[in-house]
DNA sequence: TAGATTGTTAATCGATTAACAATC
DNA sequence: TAGATTGTTAATCGATTAACAATC
């Protein structure tokens, strides 16, 4: 997996990430820092520059929107801290829901988000409502001024082009695997 | 979005999904029924087409390994169902889980994972475990007969050729986002 | 018929891979 | 030096798009 001196090869890292050994190497040399020939590359080093590379050498402040399982599944994971995304606010518009606490954080009013966009510095937002209210959640985020939008609810969301939306549909997963299922 | 009639055209649908014109067109030629040239697509048969051409025309049981809030949110989610997913367990080492339910369903000891794979014909398996956990679990499944898995968790998966794997990383895509960030 | 829209081709574009000179 | 492994090129592969004849 690795050598005892820090170092791995671009054969090493492709074994773990399933892809092949020239594409790990491609992709690396896109980085400032290089591998060493004959050596490998320096594993504390390419972390740094994936970092670097990534722009996770900051802090990106982030708000979730939806404290349902998914939200609070999203405030729970200990993950997304390690690079940098910090989860500032969890909201949502259920009364039941307002005030209770995921992981340490009070659940906020809806009507709070332009407020802590603004107040928190707050560059992503992820969607993890009902489908019906994406929407409206989405055009509220962008005119705060939030540029990048992760969307967990299963519906395709319009947005200005300077907006960067990544979709995550468990549905259309599941629908590949079915169709893997045939062949 | 689609007249009245009951049909749409590829320009419709492009807009909805945010794609070309022509890529559905091209992706809805490898259908067995077809569009009307000077129409478009009746939406109905269209549905029932796509459906058939994923393989969505049965139900397909679906176990989920993990009762956390990411397993609790999956159980929850109604929008399986309509595409013929079924999830008829949900699994747990924690004895503090095990015997609580979510919607609708008990949580249920992993030791018991292969008989309920072959009890209930399960063929897909989704992994909201932890991530130190989720080679083995997935082991487990494939062991038993399953040959389809959506992972949930935040490593990759070692598996034989003939199992499909879906991965969904939350941090990956949030990661991406930052990248967006900077440009 | 005239207008609309498909299905499909050929061109384009981008991503992946094999291969190997460079070099540690 | 000999062996290992990178960085990069050129070839390959596949996916997307523009364009338009077919045809409702």
């Amino acid at each position: 997996m690795s050598n005892s001196d820090g170092t791995c090869s671009s054969e090493d890292l492709a074994e773990t990430a399933g892809v092949t050994s020239a594409q790990v190497r491609k992709d690396l040399s896109y980085l400032e820092g290089h591998g060493t020939r004959g050596v490998g590359y320096d594993r504390e080093d390419l972390k740094q520059q994936i970092r670097k590379a990534l722009g996770l050498t900051s802090v990106h402040p982030v708000v979730v929107i939806g404290a349902g399982n998914m939200g609070a599944a999203l405030a729970n994971y200990k993950g997304f801290e390690k690079w940098g995304f910090d989860i500032v606010a969890v909201l949502d518009v259920d009364e039941e829901r307002i005030g209770t606490r995921v992981d340490g954080l009070m659940v906020e009013p809806l009507r709070r988000l332009e407020q802590i966009v603004i107040d928190q510095g707050v560059v992503i937002g992820i969607i993890a409502t009902p489908p019906s209210v994406a929407q409206s959640v989405s055009d509220r985020l962008t005119s705060a001024g939030v540029k990048s939008i992760l969307n967990l609810a299963p519906t395709s969301l319009k947005t200005d082009d300077d907006v960067s939306v990544r979709r995550v549909d468990l549905s259309t997963e599941l629908g590949i695997l079915a169709f893997h299922l045939q062949s």
